[in-house]
RNA sequence: GCUGCUAUAGCUCAGUUGGUAGAGCGCAUCCUUGGUAAGGAUGAGGUCCCCGGUUCAAAUCCGGGCAGCAGCUCCA
């Protein structure tokens, strides 16, 4: 873009990245300018923002990010030309050999034979760099320019390799928009369901179990709530339910192959000299479970559910809220079918994946992950199995995106991301295809022919973990979840005390028609019980005070601030039970 | 696991250059009986994350560990 002498647009994503990748070099130079004892790594624009990676003897604490986001509003001033130009091989690794920047050799020396090796040249700063960039650093607009945060990366994404600083930035034209940009970050902290999981009491975490989540009364109503919902529409869609052990022999942990690719993330025990495996997955048990009777074809497609307990050993640097833990349980299912069943069956549990996620208001990003370096089973089945997945969804106009070998060790799958409210995305439902544990368990079913077959399997879940889900629609509905789903429902507020036994009768009369209720008959200013409840995001207060009792009714306010006026509390009942079955968001 | 940062009351946080601790909220008691987002007073509550070191003296300085946060790696 540097060469074209067109109109910016910081709209269009491609300049964006032009903008942001400029920014990144004009970050690198600060920093040489400042600190020229630092080595220089990468420095590519995201998603959101740019980054440049670097070896430097000391951290970048916040108050250095501060004087070299100083330098850079400098060298924007400066409005430097970028020129970009070209070396041969050898002279290029001489140049930066006497500039003394170990890691643009080697990013040199691993370029392709036949690469083009290009420079941008700012002022007296100059940068490996296949481009595009802006014309001149005068484009890029000093105090829209905020460094954000400093952390570790390996260089070249390599664990085993030296770790290096990365310092993360964002840029806009406008100082405004860099202002909604970080208001907006402010906002995402306070969804955290980290937080949010503490005000409202649903969770905890603790040091006596990191990675061990504890659910509090409120997250437990939660959770049953939300698991009565999966129990109907289950059943609904033609499953059964099962419920295997949590410890099982580890011979049939051999058996299945998790020993051999997943043992470093599984917990043991030993039990009479024998050892055991605590399972990091449900399947092994669904097979044993299928083989404890003979199937016919008639039994298929036969849809086992099962809410698994697994525990998986995580790294502690990866473990976060519950996002990421070492114990959850997954709503797991697996479909045992015929092969002609298989893309029908995919669509059937992708109309229930459609149907789940639509009633908490959550889109999805499909991603077709391919086979891994580490599987068991023959390239062509893959093939055959990952073709399969994608038909299935094209059929059903469903777009996707592949996510090269990504698959489990025993398939390839379909991975749900969901974009929570403010477009973040997690990991959720996911639809396995495995053609090798049928294999390896040598599950049979008699066919129309009398003769024993093999049948194929779907492993699925569609929350995923009902811990992660659970944290995704916390940050969905900041914690104002909808009222079918709402630990409290009304909170009932009294005015003074004379109306504490009609506040009672009133939440009596609630719970007698399967409501979840509460009363606030604290000593306190009605304005400080509504705010209370308000903070704890209850869907409806009932104020009731002398008028109440006199008029029999109750005063409505909605947590959305709407006063609903007074109304008899089996009108209120009616209106709560029509939200409640048709699952509102509101 | 790696790098950096953090750890003080149930919660959110102060704590000056080392001299064994404070606020607000919450909780208890009392006053107050107040109609749609915080009424007032009094009081209880702390192994300053754990272990070790320096020092006459450590919440504070140093080392090690546990945990949390940010990111990287990983997420079958």
């Amino acid at each position: 873009m540097a060469e074209e002498n067109k109109e910016y647009t910081f709209e269009s994503p491609e300049y964006r990245k032009t903008y942001w990748h400029t920014c990144s070099h004009v970050l690198a130079q600060a920093v040489k300018r400042l600190y020229p004892e630092v080595k220089l790594a990468i420095g590519p624009a995201i998603e959101e923002g740019f980054y440049y990676d670097m070896d430097s003897p000391f951290p970048f604490t916040p108050e250095i990010l501060e004087k070299i986001e100083g330098e850079m509003r400098k060298i924007c001033k400066e409005k430097l030309k970028l020129e970009r130009f070209e070396l041969p091989r050898i002279e290029a690794i001489r140049f930066m050999e006497e500039k003394g920047e170990p890691y643009k050799v080697e990013l040199i020396n691993d370029l392709p034979e036949d690469a083009v090796i290009s420079f941008y040249k700012q002022g007296e700063f100059t940068d490996l760099c296949a481009g595009p960039h802006v014309d001149s650093t005068g484009r890029i607009k000093g105090n829209g320019i905020k460094l954000t945060a400093c952390n570790a990366a390996y260089w070249r994404g390599d664990s085993k390799r030296q770790t290096l600083q990365r310092i993360y930035g964002i840029a806009f034209p406008k100082k405004e928009e860099l202002d909604a940009y970080l208001a907006r970050i402010e906002e995402a902290k306070k969804r955290d369901h980290r937080k949010l999981g503490k005000e409202l009491g649903l969770f905890t975490l603790l040091d006596e179990g990191p990675g061990f989540p504890f659910f509090l009364p409120k997250g437990m109503v939660l959770r049953n709530t939300l698991l009565d919902y999966w129990r109907q529409v289950h059943k609904k869609y033609g499953y059964v339910e099962i419920s295997t052990p949590i410890i099982l022999n580890q011979e049939l942990w051999h058996r299945s192959g998790h020993w051999d690719h997943y043992k470093n993330n599984m917990y043991t025990t030993v039990i009479d000299g024998e050892d055991y495996a605590v399972k990091p997955m449900n399947c092994p048990g669904g097979m044993l479970v299928y083989k404890t009777e003979p199937h016919s074809y008639r039994d298929l497609p036969l849809r086992m559910a099962e809410l698994g307990l697994v525990h998986r050993h995580e790294l502690s640097g990866a473990l976060h809220g519950l996002f990421r833990v070492r114990c959850f349980t997954q709503d797991d299912a697996h479909i045992f079918m015929t092969w002609d069943q298989m893309e029908g069956e995919i669509q059937n549990v992708v109309r229930l994946f459609d149907e789940v996620y639509s009633v908490f208001g959550l889109s999805y990003q499909i991603e077709v992950s391919t086979m891994p370096e580490d599987h068991i089973g023959e390239k062509e089945t893959w093939d055959f199995a990952t073709e399969t997945l994608k038909r299935a969804i094209e059929h059903m106009g469903k777009d996707y995106v592949i996510n090269e070998g990504d698959g489990a060790f025993y398939g390839p799958k379909l991975d749900f991301h969901l974009a929570d409210s403010l477009g973040r995305t997690w990991q959720c439902g996911t639809i396995q295809l495995d053609m090798q544990m049928p294999e390896r368990f040598e599950l049979e079913y008699v066919g129309e022919d009398g003769q024993k077959h093999r049948p194929v399997m779907i492993h699925r879940v569609v929350l995923g973990s009902i811990e992660r889900f659970i944290g995704v629609i916390t940050e969905h509905f900041a914690g104002a979840f909808p009222a079918w789903l709402s630990p409290v429902q009304v909170k009932v507020l009294t005015v003074t005390d004379r109306a504490d036994d009609y506040a009672k009768e009133i939440a009596a009369g609630l719970d007698a028609q399967g409501f979840r209720s509460e009363v606030d008959n604290r000593n306190e200013k009605i304005g400080k019980k509504i705010r209370e409840a308000q903070l704890q995001k209850i869907p409806y207060m009932l104020v009731v005070g002398d008028r109440d009792i006199e008029n029999k009714t109750v005063s409505v306010r909605h947590r959305s601030g709407e006063d609903l006026g007074a109304m008899s509390l089996d009108a209120f009942a009616a209106m709560l039970k029509a939200e409640v079955d048709s699952q509102e968001i509101k």
